[in-house]
DNA sequence: GGTCCAGGTCGAATCGATTCGACCAAGATT
DNA sequence: AATCTTGGTCGAATCGATTCGACCTGGACC
């Protein structure tokens, strides 16, 4: 069931059966239908590699996760889906490659072996060695995320920076003076992740200017470790009355940590964030949080990809969101303790 | 770069270089390491369309999830983690195609465009067009659940049926009488769902056997509905004094319904389920819940996919899942109400 | 009536790999 | 000494599409 099947079934060339299917060249409107007959008749289908070859583009852009070991977090599927989501609008496939460590056979593959026209990067750090290997292999792609060298990429970010200052902000003006900030991962911190260090340089920014007593602290993905973190921060910090957080999947673990030792949220204590809309709202307590629209986002650097696949040269363009915080269930005014 | 560019600058034969790739043919050492030198020094890595094109196959399994609008369960992350892991090590990639409905464009490029060499097929209903297309379409597939008809089909699934019968026995002889089923959506099941009859089944069947007084009802996949269906439920039979769930989505909500009712967990009201064994340690309480291996069902696909690739005629095979179940937080000896 | 153009079609080249048959030289086998 | 391997290499065919140049026909135009 390959074209030259087709062409001889309906009595035609090979490549009228190519011009009758793409419309590059007009063909009469009788050897169209008898074409398309045959077609229909097979389920022929044009074979994508052989199509890939002689165009030179595959229709397939690459989407580069966290290695599959780690769970993703609520907001990381969201970009996967709304990457999915709109590709698929797009009529672009999408291939998965699970790549963080250096020399990745996966991403090798999807970076030089010419199986994608573009590729999407999620969980950039600040110097991040997939980044120059895509920059020197000249494959277009985009960022969710980006490096300490913002211009280098496109990239679509979340701006954690303001974004905790802001939720910084609103703790004060409900009279918090003790505010810790629950970062993510120890390790991942210290790899440099951009969102980690940007949400640092907010918080500390943010305390200076309200004149806060600040604490810093990082605690690794999962509810359990949000359970422990939280003892640890009550124990050595009693005075603590707020926390800023951008780590989603510890959240549960806080307010678990916070119904243990009695505290009720937001009567005694608060808790303020940067989390997927759909998460903050779902979860229990609902999330005082700035919605991170991680579903526009994914759209959005596939149209920015689709652009640079279509013109190389065109400058970079960042997009920095720092939606508004919305206001739910978990801050309230702050109840000075001990 | 191409191959014709690396065979001209070691200064041998297109075909030579591909079999100092391949090994296929003897090579003398020296022509090796002049060709692995242009090579090394050009980056060049075979063109994968072009490969595809000769080969007859590409090296990458397609992957078809439900539709991107809605959110996947931890269960369902679960089986694509693994999927994608599984397959990485087996050096294959995975293209992602979001399909539910009848003509789904994406679906239709993954398979009859022989994009890939093979198809895990998730979220499988008892009639499912998908299964019809693949099984005329020739390509080689293995389901995550299985149709009506489940020796057209290699697969694996969990055995929802005996687990949701293991649950309802192990709340009878917790004591309680009146139990509750709460199933995934009225429109799955509706939709000839497998797991959501099968656990119907299951539970009838153990309803029975024990005399106990059973309740099935649907509830949406999410927190929210979660919560009003416990309402609903407790409003209707006051009697109920324990759930058996399938529904992993919709569990914090019946937590935060019992919650809200004054009703404690397990002192007055028990619940089991049927969940990914890290969801039900994760969530708060611990879920007693048979614990479906996600991350091992998915390897388990890939390599029964793998097998079919190889040798399309082998004999169907399946896999039903049966975990034991695991007591965690939330079940203990019935309370009567009432 | 000759020229031009547009519609409609075909054949051949091309994309970048793999692979088969053929060839040659050197050593092994009788 | 003639024949047979075997290691090592090359040229050409092939996979299945797209696309360019070329060709034919018939109507419009001057």
């Amino acid at each position: 069931m390959n074209i030259g099947e087709i062409a001889k079934r309906a009595g035609v060339s090979r490549s009228t059966v190519s011009y009758a299917l793409t419309g590059k060249r007009p063909v009469s409107e009788e050897t169209r239908r008898r074409i398309q007959a045959v077609i229909d008749e097979l389920g022929y289908r044009p074979n994508a590699s052989a199509r890939a070859l002689k165009e030179g583009r595959t229709r397939t852009i690459g989407l580069v996760i966290p290695p599959a070991g780690q769970r993703l977090t609520d907001m990381q599927l969201g970009f996967v889906a709304s990457v999915v989501d709109a590709a698929a609008r797009a009529d672009l496939d999408v291939l998965l490659s699970p790549s963080g460590g250096e020399h990745d056979r996966s991403f090798e593959r999807v970076v030089s072996g010419r199986r994608v026209d573009g590729v999407i990067l999620m969980e950039i750090r600040l110097e991040d060695d997939r980044v120059a290997r895509l920059l020197d292999s000249g494959v277009p792609f985009v960022g969710i995320g980006h490096t300490r060298h913002p211009e280098e990429m496109s990239w679509v970010d979340v701006d954690y920076d303001t974004l905790i200052a802001k939720c910084v902000h609103h703790l004060a003006d409900l009279g918090h003076r003790h505010v810790a900030l629950v970062n993510r991962s120890a390790e991942l911190v210290a790899a440099g992740y951009g969102p980690g260090h940007r949400a640092q340089a907010g918080f500390d920014r943010a305390v200076a200017e309200r004149g806060l007593h600040g604490v810093r602290v990082c605690c690794a993905d999962d509810v359990q470790a949000g359970q422990t973190c939280l003892q640890q921060l009550l124990a050595a910090h009693p005075e603590l009355t707020a926390i800023a957080t951008i780590n989603e999947a510890a959240v549960a673990g806080l307010y678990r940590g916070l119904a243990e030792a009695g505290l009720s949220v937001p009567r005694d204590f608060s808790i303020a964030g940067v989390a997927a809309r759909h998460w903050a709202e779902s979860v229990h307590p609902p999330l005082t949080a700035a919605d991170v629209p991680a579903d526009e986002m994914g759209a959005r650097a596939v149209e920015l990809l689709i652009q640079r696949i279509a013109n190389p040269a065109t400058p970079h363009r960042h997009l920095l969101l720092a939606p508004p915080v919305s206001l739910r269930s978990t801050t309230g005014p702050a109840r000075p303790r001990a």
